[in-house]
DNA sequence: TACACTAATGACCTGAAAGTCATTAACTTC
DNA sequence: GAAGTTAATGACTTTCAGGTCATTAGTGTA
């Protein structure tokens, strides 16, 4: 049994100027090191990742990369916060002044969602953390506490706005948050494993799922009888 | 870094007689040894499972393992046989003589999907093909032939029923088959990942999830105005 | 009881990866 | 350009797990 270990070759962040000699670059390494543990972390998971071949994506030694960071969970941790956390602030304040339906929120939330994250390399570590929360409970801790809670509050504001001023009917709002939530998650664990294995000739394709996914939604939380035609595509 | 190893005290799966000395017992021992290997599989992942784990659950030495199963991966693959792949041959026979609405055919097949897979330990199993499938590809083919291929047949023979006698909306068969599996899935996943995780006071009800997983898709699926008292909830 | 057969195993081999540290060499300052 | 500071690293240690094999010991037969 072995996994797969692909050469993962060198990719200097910087390949314009020769580097050819070691450099001393103290103020930009966090940053490559950041960049090249995002890569990595997505395509291998936590455990399967050597930070070794992280280190030398970024185009230094393992050492140098225990210089920055003082373990491989810790490196991880950053990656999150840099890539996930710092979106909530931005959705905090867009939904703090939103106007309009509460479906029009709720399009624009998958579809924000999609494009600052779910389309990015940053839709692999909700997979990774669903995958190997068993395994490492303190990172899995974290990441609830850093990014489940805040979202999971962002979307139950959005569905009691809808409840409140008789929008959508009054459902469960824990269990209404995952209606929205599961199809998500769905879609970027599938898009980061069974997707790229099977060989089908009928791919995933993320905007036909979201779009069929509202469509659905809007019929199960809408009062009102819901017209298909009223929300447009997800636009990728 | 370091992944939690508890000491797994070996569960001898006969433990009323008592078993001190080696024992010759060859025909039992591939079945106590799968059935070792599930829990573990389960509980760990592919991955991070020890084979000697596997081997001291079932009361036998690792080399003993290895008289029985060639690898590490024969083993997982026997595990996936003998827990999932079964089901499809009951589910296919239970379908071609169903008889009821396809209201009632999704309604059951939610329902029994819960009881023979979602609710047991083998629900682990779709959990580690999503999490490890990226490092595993030869596993996540076995899997998408073996299971996925299998469960979207299944779904969407019961789909495409209802909509060819008008019961549901005409969609895309495809990614309305994605409706009904996207839950699914996010629930085993959930209940063994971050679930468990999570010292919430309101931890994910499998019940609930699936009513109102039910009421949501039957809305949506639905040509009439879909009664919500006309199914009843997910037994479980 | 003695013998043959083979299930079971302890000890071993091998490779891999996290983390450490003494040494090296790139900049800075004067 | 000489000296000092410290970023960068190669080489090392340690731990761990998949898989192998010569040896051990249950079990059935005469």
């Amino acid at each position: 049994m072995s996994i797969l270990t692909p050469p993962l070759p060198p990719h200097h962040p910087i390949p314009t100027e020769a580097h050819t000699k070691r450099e001393r670059r103290k103020d930009d390494r966090p940053q490559e090191l950041l960049a090249a543990a995002l890569d990595i972390f997505v395509e291998k998971g936590f455990a399967a990742t050597r930070v070794e071949d992280i280190a030398h994506r970024a185009g230094v030694s393992k050492a140098t990369l225990f210089l920055y960071f003082s373990a491989k969970e810790e490196l991880f941790k950053e990656v999150v916060r840099s890539n996930i956390s710092v979106r909530f602030t931005e959705w905090g304040e867009e939904f703090e002044h939103f106007e309009g339906t509460s479906c029009d929120m709720l399009h624009y939330c998958l579809n924000s969602w999609w494009q600052r994250i779910g389309s990015t390399k940053a839709a692999g570590i909700p997979k990774l953390i669903m995958s190997e929360a068993r395994n490492f409970p303190e990172l899995a801790a974290f990441y609830h506490q850093e990014v489940i809670a805040p979202g999971n509050a962002l979307i139950g504001r959005i569905l009691k706005r809808g409840m409140d001023c008789g929008e959508f009917r009054f459902l469960d709002l824990q269990y209404a948050t995952y209606m929205v939530l599961s199809p998500m998650i769905f879609l970027v664990m599938w898009q980061h494993s069974l997707g790229p294995c099977t060989t089908s000739s009928t791919p995933l394709m993320p905007q036909q799922f979201l779009d069929m996914q509202l469509d659905i939604l809007l019929h199960g939380f809408c009062t009102s009888p819901f017209s298909t035609h009223s929300t447009p595509p997800i636009t990728l």
